[in-house]
RNA sequence: GGAGAGGUGGCAGAGUGGUUGAAUGCGGCGGUCUUGAAAACCGUUGUACCGAGGAAUCGGUACCGGGGGUUCGAAUCCCUCCCUCUCCGCCA
């Protein structure tokens, strides 16, 4: 959420930001509404000041013993006024709010201008050394040939047991599935120094309104009808939502979180597109860093945080490369992106695996997260967060780079001690 | 799910219809004392919105879990929802 001040004061940049993210633009309406509050509101207090100077008087006579029903006789009009001035002005801060959480954060001026992800600019690439990106023979097979060769992954029992794009993991894929996280968790909290956090997998809705799912992407979201309560697309929500309403301390931050979860999402809409096995899914695994940093870092904050998922793959050997995403793919709620994919030399293609964003007080101000400096007034934090990483596309890049010629599967270094096994086959 | 208790400022905790934005304590901030610190003592201390001002600041309004109601007037009375705790039931 914007600033209703800062909207006021900055229409043609906010009008920009909407137009540049394919947003629906209410700016107009909004300001006449905010203009027809202000009127308003301006009104009511004078008649409220009012109300409550007769107040006092009248509990002044009465102390005194005096009659002050000529008081209270002409305050009853003043009331009933009041009150109808009053439902007014709720119904008119409703639909500003309305139409404040649809409004998108404003990129930041290094974002590059463009329309979609193909005028994403890529801004480095790693691979280990003497990496070949081509494969020595087409003999290869892609993730979901070899999960079945193995028996590692069976999306078919999975689509018997909760429909389509909920794969099940068996035996040493399990397993495997299992180390990727724990490595991945251990890492950030060892070599990082993140703190874990073991979040809910339901959460409410103004939690979802805290980070920016909802109104936007409600259609995106499993929704559990009796109880208002949403399974997560991702920890984001939670993680960032345990701090919602509260004011933290200048010198406790930065605040860094890691957290495994599962992740749900609906996926509505979507067919047709990359859906094939791991590609898309509506229940994969993650763990994901989020930071709550103060205003003037959290720049330099989203590039560590990019490094921090970087190493990871620097650990696995997974080739990747980093993306920072144009205006016109950046999301409803970010500032800035990066994505982190991951290359699959079976598919030929790089495959998102992680995003690293940073909010700014977007979701600070949605979610009513301060902190205070030393005797000042409390200020928004900036929020970030970043994949570190989601393992279904890391498992497909796995698959496909660590595939030896015969159709084995080594496991990669870092987590063998977490596997117990170097191979499966 | 049933019965009961409760939700008040950064925290703890008074307050049951009228100078209560809210006692008191802790914490925080400023000061006295001290070589320095602690202790002690004195002072001070919330947030949001609207308006005025260059600004420090000032004026107004709202806020005692959320929403609604009664009343000239609500932290205080009523309704409703949410949450926490205790006991019982059920259960991983």
């Amino acid at each position: 959420m914007l600033d209703l001040k800062f909207i006021r004061e900055n229409v043609s940049l906010v009008k920009e930001a909407i137009k540049s993210k394919h947003e629906k633009d209410n700016l107009d309406q909004l300001l006449e509404l905010d203009t027809k509050r202000r009127e308003l509101l301006k009104l009511v207090e004078e008649l409220k000041s009012q109300k409550n100077k007769a107040s006092d008087e009248v509990a002044r006579l009465k102390r005194e013993g005096r009659d002050a029903s000529e008081i209270i006789q002409k305050m009853k009009s003043v009331s009933d006024e009041i009150s109808v001035l009053d439902k007014q002005l709720s119904e008119i801060e409703k639909q500003i709010n309305d139409i404040l959480l649809t409004i998108p954060n404003i990129p930041h001026s290094s974002v590059p201008i463009g329309e979609d992800s193909t005028q994403n600019v890529e801004v480095r690439r790693w691979a280990p050394e003497g990496y070949s990106y081509e494969l020595q023979n087409n003999h290869y097979l892609d993730h979901l040939a070899l999960g079945k060769k193995l028996g590692i992954l069976d999306f078919e029992r999975g689509a018997k047991i909760s429909g389509s794009g909920f794969p099940v993991y068996v035996g040493k894929g399990a397993t495997l599935e299992r180390a990727l996280i724990n490595f991945m968790l251990d890492y950030h909290i060892q070599k990082h120094g993140y703190k874990e956090i073991f979040p809910p997998f339901l959460v409410n809705r103004d939690s979802m309104i805290g980070t920016g799912q909802i109104p936007k992407l409600e259609e995106d979201m499993y929704h559990c009808n009796e109880d208002d309560l949403f399974p997560i697309p991702t920890a984001e929500v939670p993680i960032t939502n345990f701090y919602r309403d509260e004011i933290l301390m200048e010198e406790n931050l930065p605040i860094k979180f890691v957290g495994y979860s599962a992740c749900f999402r609906r996926e509505a809409g979507s067919y047709g597109k990359e859906t094939k096995g791991f590609l898309r899914v509506h229940q994969f695994n993650k763990v994901e860093m989020v930071k709550f940093v103060k205003p003037e870092d959290s720049y330099d904050e989203l590039e560590k945080l990019v490094n921090d998922a970087e190493d990871i793959l620097k650990e696995l050997k997974i080739p990747y490369r980093i993306m920072l995403l144009c205006t016109g793919d950046l999301s409803f709620s970010a500032a800035k992106c990066y994505d982190i994919e991951v290359w699959a030399p079976v598919e030929k293609k790089y495959l998102e695996a992680s995003s690293c964003s940073n909010f700014e007080s977007f979701q600070a101000r949605r979610a009513n997260i301060r902190f205070r400096r030393k005797g000042g007034k409390p200020e928004f934090v900036h929020t970030l967060n970043g994949s570190g990483l989601a393992t279904s596309r890391l498992m497909v890049a796995i698959m496909e780079n660590y595939q030896t010629p015969e159709g084995k599967l080594i496991v990669p270094k870092a987590l063998q001690k977490y596997t117990g096994f170097e191979i499966i086959d």
